[in-house]
DNA sequence: ACTACGGGTTAACAATTATCAGTTGCACGG
DNA sequence: CCGTGCAACTGATAATTGTTAACCCGTAGT
């Protein structure tokens, strides 16, 4: 099951990943207890229920959904190698839940063995707490983009945003990706309703920039979209990004 | 300088103030090395910059603030007692500026400080990990409102936000609060333009729910206010919310 | 083959919010 | 005292988005 490649392969690549050792890339591995394939809708971890693990998502698409009034709204999505709820393991009890989007496979770490990282890996700790900061900072590009742009830039900015965090985990292409997520879910995560992002989706198609259909996501012409979406990737603190400097080699 | 009653006294208050021991409250506020008052607009990190120390809210308002083609806009506030910019010890660069709104007193924390901190102190580590992700769970309903809410609301539900937060440090009182924010600000923390935020605040002011002048807010029926703008303080993680646990006795 | 269903699509109309172009009121410096 | 500048406020109009109510089109099940 834990092959030499690792489990944690997809862990923060792209990013901080050349910041570990090669030990603490085994202690990484070493934490994954089991590996656990699921369906769509499965939720992973329930808002205020104490948590007692935290979860890796190995593939498949997370959401972080926040239910108001029966409605369920993502305020998040997660790709493969993010740590899904490793704040759960801060936190202890989450304030949303967190759900699958389309069948996942999930790794689980619980919660006394990070524990021991805390205890005996400050430069590992720290690391892990970078990566959940790095939400945070996704977090509140989202509120930028919910603040200023109207619908045909949000649409566009959160495909540039996938396109990249799937690129760090080479699971992008020139081209475009594959994602399962349907026009209503695209709509929640840009505050709209699923009748104006399909206009939406139509407008940026005949545009040129954007197509989208059965889970595949084409980009005719990606660095046009970015400039239309006002979309920067700095944030997504990639290698080379401006925010990504070469401050981890210390602990 | 450093009283007997402590420089740190106000954070985390209301929160998981309640799980540190007395000897961690006393490392907590040795590490106040400087504390200094700052004039309106202060930047008191800004982004892309390396940080080598972190700063608390001592008095004051600050927000996080993203230019975008020229335009401050407000991503976040914190309040007294917030670490407002922890996160940059993980981060080692933020991604956006953190700015005073009126006059705010400071106290600087060195990052080599925060480095013994984790390496010596894994149960403080936890709770300083912990206030960080309370920034982002706020992000979260900022998303969450900025999506869901009509203007009206957000307003609504930004006043109730605030309140909370400034009663958990005891500086607000049953009618209202003190803020420097002006219209501009709120308009900008919620999306909208001063144009609607003026009417919309004479609008709720209509509705017998908010008065808002010269700096201070009156809340004359809170409770109806909370409903009107859907308003749940659970995400806070005060004390007695659904998702703070007692979990934190251990370490 | 027929039906049910979910997701995508469209049109007409209504509500919300932005934009533009001001006015008012107050505080401050000369 | 006057002028300047900033913040608050207002009206008219335009742009954006929401709502309602459809229809289309595959796919799965009977």
């Amino acid at each position: 099951m834990s092959e030499p490649s690792g489990l944690t392969r997809l862990f923060l690549k792209g990013r901080l990943r050349h910041a570990l050792t090669d030990r603490e890339v085994e202690v990484l591995d070493s934490l994954i207890e089991r590996t656990e394939r699921v369906p769509d809708g499965h939720v992973v971890q329930a808002r205020a229920v104490e948590a007692t693990r935290s979860t890796l998502l190995l593939d498949g698409f997370i959401a972080r959904v926040i239910d108001d009034e029966g409605a369920r709204n993502i305020v998040g999505l997660q790709v493969p190698g993010d740590f899904v709820d490793l704040h759960a393991f801060a936190l202890k009890r989450l304030d949303h839940d967190v759900v699958t989007i389309g069948p996942a496979l999930l790794g689980y770490v619980s919660h006394s063995k990070l524990q021991d990282i805390v205890r005996n890996e400050p430069h590992l700790t720290r690391v892990l707490w970078f990566s959940t900061l790095l939400d945070a900072a996704i977090h509140r590009e989202w509120i930028l983009k919910l603040e200023q742009l109207k619908a045909e830039e949000r649409l566009g900015h959160i495909v540039c945003e996938l396109w990249h965090r799937l690129n760090f985990v080479d699971l992008a292409d020139t081209h475009g990706f594959n994602m399962p997520l349907l026009q209503t879910h695209l709509a929640n995560a840009c505050g709209t309703t699923a009748v104006h992002i399909n206009r939406v989706i139509k407008a940026v198609r005949e545009r040129g920039l954007l197509e989208i259909n059965r889970g595949r996501v084409t980009l005719p012409d990606r660095p046009e979209l970015e400039r239309f979406s006002r979309f920067n990737p700095d944030y997504l603190y990639g290698k080379g990004s401006l925010y990504l400097g070469d401050d981890f080699k210390d602990s």
